[in-house]
Parts: structure tokens; sequence; C-alpha cells
DNA sequence: GTCTATATCGGGATAGAC
DNA sequence: GTCTATCCCGATATAGAC
């Protein structure tokens, strides 16, 4: 059902835990000893898993954004209003950075994924902007979003996203979209309605069909 | 006139080109060598002017916060509403970061500062804080900001600044206040006046008698 | 205030036994 | 698939000459 590589359980342990250090103490400063000793078992063993340290950032980013590119794929084929679409999209993308068990907002905003170590990720960061700046370019034509920069808007928006990976204090998904899309409507009395058309939207949760990642 | 301390050319030079080197590569992943040799000069050069590799980051830290928090106890100072003031802050607060050659807003959410070692620079970031969440409280007690949560308000706010951060494309202060301002206020239509009153506010640009900043 | 030289440590990664 | 042992490098920081 779902698209993501089925993994042995110890590389989903590494994954997890890198992920909770490299967002505590950052990527450069978080060590495979430190990695591997959260889980209690010596250093080398990580290299049986992953071939460098780097391939678990690639494979934190990758599982980050699978999904949400995924389901904008899946999203785009619909006839929904793109107001509607970006609401649904923002609420799944929320939900799974905030779930999913490695992956958190911090790992995507780490800058050593800027390094040309990481040319992949960094095409996958990219569609990833490109699906919000669509959405928000489609809104407006549409009428439903009012006048502003549609690439600003989007980084404004995806800058949301960090609210949510803050120490000590997650806001909800819930807020974040409230928060966002008061700030983009052209009438935000409308919000409720394009709410309840998000949520019935039908779309495939294996992600059947969807553009594959790699592309 | 300014409250900072007094540094040699040296040692703004190195804080200068460590902001940079930091923000595109992260705190660990940038070693005192790299910013020794985009400097021109060795590596042991940078202890003659900083004790340590981490009291780069400290100053660094200080000098993107002094700033915004006089500024706070200054407006607090005044009789204007507090959607005023908060608009007025964040418009300085915004080009603060922007325009210092030294800091950028990356820094300011680097991990490592979650360490022990900085434990004095998260009381700084705790009172960043602080200044937000009570601007909105304020604003919603005068019935100028809607009904919402001032603590999550506040750090979607905040996670606005990352969008000035973003590489290769700078959201303009005036972009990331206007999207923050009509998602908050109770009535949007008020932001042009609101935004006039922001900018006849006078304050002292020196920030005499303003807090100190190791409060 | 910058240099060279260097001490010391920790990090990524590999070899080979079990 | 995990272990021990180890290589090699790069990093922080210090000592002492100029």
């Amino acid at each position: 059902m779902s698209a993501e590589i089925t993994r042995s359980p110890a590389a989903e342990r590494i994954l997890r835990t890198a992920a909770e250090l490299i967002a505590a103490r950052g990527y450069s400063g978080t060590s495979t000893r430190d990695i591997a000793a959260a889980i209690g078992v010596q250093q080398p063993a990580i290299y049986k898993h992953f071939a460098a340290k780097d391939d678990i950032l690639s494979a934190l980013v990758r599982l980050g954004l699978e999904r949400p590119l995924a389901l904008a794929g899946e999203l785009a084929a619909t006839s929904a209003p793109a107001v509607v679409r970006l609401h649904r999209w923002l609420r799944e993308s929320l939900e799974h950075l905030r779930d999913s068990p490695y992956v958190l907002v911090s790992i995507l905003t780490t800058p050593e994924l800027q390094s040309e170590r990481f040319t992949a990720e960094q095409h996958l960061l990219e569609r990833f902007d490109r699906v919000v700046i669509d959405m928000i370019e489609s809104g407006r034509r549409e009428g439903d979003i009012r006048p502003l920069n549609p690439t600003s808007a989007a980084r404004l928006v995806q800058s949301l996203f960090d609210a949510q990976a803050l120490p000590e204090y997650a806001v909800t998904p819930a807020e974040i979209i409230e928060f966002a899309l008061i700030a983009l409507l052209a009438d935000p009395s409308r919000l409720p309605e394009i709410q309840r058309a998000a949520d019935a939207l039908i779309v495939s949760t294996g992600m059947n069909g969807a553009e594959d990642i790699s592309g």
C-alpha cells in the first residue's frame, strides 16, 4: 500500500534516533557515535545499514517529502479549487511531518543540505516549493486568494511549518492552516466552507499512480 | 549612540565572516579554519579575538537580539495600542536582522544553541519570545486581535522571520508584516491606519534608557 | 596581532573475527 | 549483523617566536 521502501527494523531505529539527535544538535553536531550510543550499539554497526553518514540525512529528507509530493500530484488531478487543494495538502503534509517517527521539520531546513553533496535532495525541496507556489498562483487566478506575490506567499506559508518543529511547544496543524489561509484568502469568511470541501476531497491514501519521487 | 560594544575591526570581520559561513553550513559544519581562510589569516589568529569558537556564536546571537529587545522595552513605555507597537517592532526587528552585517535569522535558530553551553543565549531567546507573546496578549485584550491562542500566534509570527533568511529569495519585511497582521487582526481593513500610527511612533533610536541586555 | 608548530581529541570509515 | 581494533583526517586550542 505504501510507496515507502521497506527497511529493516535496525535501519528504522537508526533513522528515528538520528532524526531526534539531528533536530536537537544539528547534522554536523551529531556524530555516528552519538547515534549508535543512543541505540545501544557500537559505531561501526551503523555502516551495515548506511554506506555513509550523509545517506542517513538523505533518507530522512526523502521520507519527509515523499508523501507531500505524491499527494500534490494526486490533488492536481482533481477538479477541486486551488484553495481547497491547498487546505487539504497543508493538513496532510503537516500531519505527516508531525506524526512521522523519523521526520521532523528541522531536518528539512538543516543548512548542510545546501552543500553539493545533497543536490538530489535540493531538487526535492525545490519541487516542494513549486507545489506551494503553483497552488497559490492557481488560487489567485481563480480569485480566491488576494493579490500578493505568489513566491513570497509560498515562502511565508512554508516558513509556518517551522512553528510545528520548535521545541517545548507545538503549534497544531489546524492552527497553522487557519493562520495561513486567513492571511491568504480574499474572503476569509469562506474558510469553514473551504475546510469542509477539503476534508470531503477523495484522494487515494496509498498514493497509487502518483508521480515517482525520483523524477 | 549605539548600545553595541565597540569591537576591533578584526573582530568584526570574524563575526561577519562567521555569520555567513554558519548560515550556509551550520555552526558545527563551520570550522575555525573555514572562518580564518575566508578572511585570509591563519586559524590560530581567531583566538586572539575570541577565547573559543562558542564565543563567536554567543556574540552573534547577542548582536541579533540586543536591538529588538531594547526596542521592545522602549515601545512598552509608550501609550500606543499593542497592535501599533507590534507593527513597529516587527518592522524594525526585521530590518535590523536583514541589514545587520553579521546577523542572519538562521543564526538564531541554529540547533546547537539548545546545548547547555548556551544557557545565557537561551534566556535572551526566551525574552524575545515573551516580547511577541505579550504584545499579542495586549492586542487581544484591547480587541484589535482576533481570538486565538497568544502563544501559538507568537510562534507563528516568529516563524515568519525565517522567510527572510531563506537562500536565493528574500521576502521583504513589508510582506512579512502584512501577512502576519492580516492573519492576526480582528479587522484587517484597519491595517493602513495601524501602519501609519506605527511609523509615526517616536522612539529613541539610540535605545537610551532601554533595559540592559544582561538582565 | 599574526605567524609556525604542535598537542590532543573526536569523527568518519574500513578490516576482519565471530 | 554486530563486535573489536584501527586508520586517517580534520577540528579546537595552546605555546612561543616575530
